[in-house]
RNA sequence: GGGGGAAUUCCCGAGCGGCCAAAGGGGGCAGACUGUAAAUCUGUUGUCACUGACUUCGGUGGUCCGAAUCCACCUUCCCCCA
């Protein structure tokens, strides 16, 4: 249940009640697509980087360890050792990520398993049947994800598709939540808008799926190769035809500059690999902007990695010591540079919504919103 | 004491007369990364007055139109015999 508190112009500030406990918006999920956050980062160490809400991947957990296996050990939350929100993605995204290794046609997708090239079949019914097994808080709508540029054709394709396999999820959830044997009868499902970067198409979809009565709304298909100007308009056209009493995902978005603009057009909800993927790679988020700490400029610096972040890792070591961990192919390094990053982000969050508490979102967005994008060379 | 082998750019290592500033690794320096096939991928890595020139392949001297590559001697290292 999602419960809108204030809004500042299309800014929302709100709760998302879930069975496994409130998530304050806007939030951004971490992304631990193998039910761990790459670079050594475990649930406890998620409690302390304030994370409030998990993401982890139908297709990947499928593939491994099998979701009949996560099932039998008491669903993913228990697996994992993590009692508050989890949302898996529904593999969509795979089918454009794997797209070389796959074939799609109406009844679903079959894929060519990046583990050991074995053939899965998966559809909606068998994406739902899996999050349903993983035991989830939310589960994702199965949908085709295309990249961008892609023709009109294409994205009518898709977008069609989409909504004719979210009636299948929609039918083949509640079938699932009703069994007595459920792992999570409570299991929310999220739709996914589809429609690449043609406003009409993407608002056609929206009042469509806006009709079905979902647990929350997700924009898919963005960040998907376009430009950030064009993702920008695709959420404005697309956000007054989204359910206003329902939380708002943009999926896979993004840097800190996106967010926050992202946020100003009325988005509730957020996940992304950047701030992981990035830190693995010693780019690091700061409150001055995104720095390199691979760049021989550290190497004797004995400063933090931001000298105005509250995180664990900032509190202890130097740029320094983290640029020869990183240097030295030390886990520790990857590890600490991921904690900072995700602390990071969940802390921006937790500004945006005093912004928003305190009505100065607009100040803040002026502030922070190119700055924090900015490469410090 | 005798015999054999080797010395290449920051490191390892290929090259064995011109197409060699010299393959390939490593390391260094930088860049990319947006619902994670990503501890990955890309570029660059002798100097400069940089579409060209100059210096470099243990040292010195030679052969040749031309040498990292051939010859002589020297230096150092490795292996075998005594």
């Amino acid at each position: 249940m999602f419960k809108l508190l204030k809004k500042e112009k299309n800014a929302r500030r709100g709760e998302f009640h879930t069975v496994h406990g409130v998530v304050q918006t806007p939030a951004f999920m971490n992304v631990g697509t193998s039910a761990a956050i790459k670079g050594a980062v475990a649930a406890d160490d998620l409690e302390k980087l304030e994370c409030q809400i998990e993401l982890s991947n139908t297709y990947h957990l499928h593939v491994r360890p099998g979701d009949d296996v996560i099932r039998e050990m008491g669903g993913l939350h228990k697996f994992m050792n993590w009692s508050k929100p989890i949302l898996t993605d529904s593999g969509g995204f795979q089918v454009f990520s794997l797209a070389s290794l796959n074939r799609i046609d109406d009844d679903g997708v079959t894929f060519q398993s990046h583990i050991d090239g074995k053939r899965i079949f998966m559809g909606p019914e068998e994406s739902m049947r899996i999050q349903s097994n993983l035991g989830s808080t939310v589960a994702m709508a199965f949908d085709q994800c295309i990249g961008n540029p892609a023709t009109r054709k294409e994205a009518i394709e898709a977008s069609e598709r989409t909504i004719r396999w979210l009636e299948r999820c929609k039918k083949e959830m509640a079938r699932l939540n009703s069994l007595p044997d459920t792992v999570n009868p409570h299991q929310l499902l999220f739709g996914i808008n589809q429609g690449s970067v043609y406003p009409d198409l993407r608002i056609d979809n929206m009042k469509r799926i806006a009709e079905m009565d979902l647990d929350g709304y997700a924009i898919g298909g963005l960040a998907v190769g376009e430009s950030a100007d064009v993702m920008y308009e695709i959420i404005e056209a697309v956000e007054p035809y989204a359910p206003k009493d329902k939380i708002r995902y943009l999926m896979g978005v993004g840097t800190c500059e996106n967010i926050i603009e992202a946020v100003w057009r009325g988005v509730d909800l957020f996940d992304c690999v950047m701030p992981s993927r990035n830190a693995r790679h010693g780019h690091l988020v700061t409150h001055q902007g995104i720095i390199n700490l691979n760049n021989n400029r550290y190497e004797r610096d004995p400063l933090p990695i931001d000298p105005e972040c509250q995180c664990p890792v900032c509190q202890r070591y130097s740029r320094a010591y983290i640029r020869h961990l990183l240097k030295a192919k030390e886990m520790l390094g990857q590890r600490l540079c991921v904690m900072h990053n995700l602390f990071f982000y969940n802390r921006l969050m937790a500004d945006i919504r005093k912004a928003l508490d305190e009505d100065r979102f607009e100040e803040f967005r002026a502030e922070n919103s190119k700055k924090l994008g900015t490469r410090i060379k």
